[in-house]
DNA sequence: TTATTATATTGCAATATTACGATTAATATG
DNA sequence: CATATTAATCGTAATATTGCAATATAATAA
């Protein structure tokens, strides 16, 4: 197998972990702060800053344009990467929604 | 390979990724859902909620212990399952504190 | 045109994950 | 005790992920 069920699940568990899936791995998180920090566009130099070959930085950042957290603008010969704020926000209110569950206090067995 | 090269990534951003990682299958986030909409210990119909084989949701069940997100205890013949609230809530914080992170709208070019 | 530079893609090896049948361990119940 | 019930573990097959060398592609520079 190796194969998640998918069909079996709501839309809306198949979107959550969708979006956790991608800050599953600490590149992805380290390229995601990055970009957060230096408040720019960044192109290349993410190959510097975190510690892996540049074929692997490529492949991480397709993972982020494909599920719209990041985008990207050519520039010349290098590539211009940020935060695609509306996406952003987004993402952030469904996680925040999944992670704001509370569970009742009286019913608790534990 | 097929490692994840932890050794070059911050304690903050390895956690990040762990706990995003445990978010990461459907099944997993149905299990959460389930313990907290029933409001009480689950034991196992969570086999039955979700439509897969029992030692697939145990194993599944101890990935969620592993990270300490929930606990079980046994009753009788059956184990009881429930949300750790204190780590809830770290873990949550923990998240939150990654998701708030926000743009300097006067630098960003994109 | 021919480099040069920057990023993407391909191909592949190593490892991880998902899923489940079979089995085991522990506790109930007759 | 024998047998059912429940959940964990083992073993294994199928698939996914990670990482990188090699190569391709695209844009600019000389």
């Amino acid at each position: 197998m190796g194969l998640t069920k998918s069909e079996i699940f709501t839309e809306a568990q198949n979107q959550i972990s969708s979006i956790a899936k991608v800050f599953g791995h600490p590149a992805r998180v380290a390229i995601l702060q990055h970009l957060f920090k230096t408040n720019s566009c960044i192109c290349g130099d993410l190959v510097d800053e975190i510690g892996l070959a540049q074929p692997t930085i490529s492949q991480h950042l397709k993972e982020l344009k494909n599920v719209g957290l990041i985008s990207g603008n050519i520039e010349g010969t290098s590539v211009c990467y940020c935060i695609d704020k509306a996406n952003w926000s987004k993402m952030k209110t469904i996680i925040n929604d999944f992670l704001n569950q509370d569970v009742n206090e009286n019913t608790n067995c534990c």
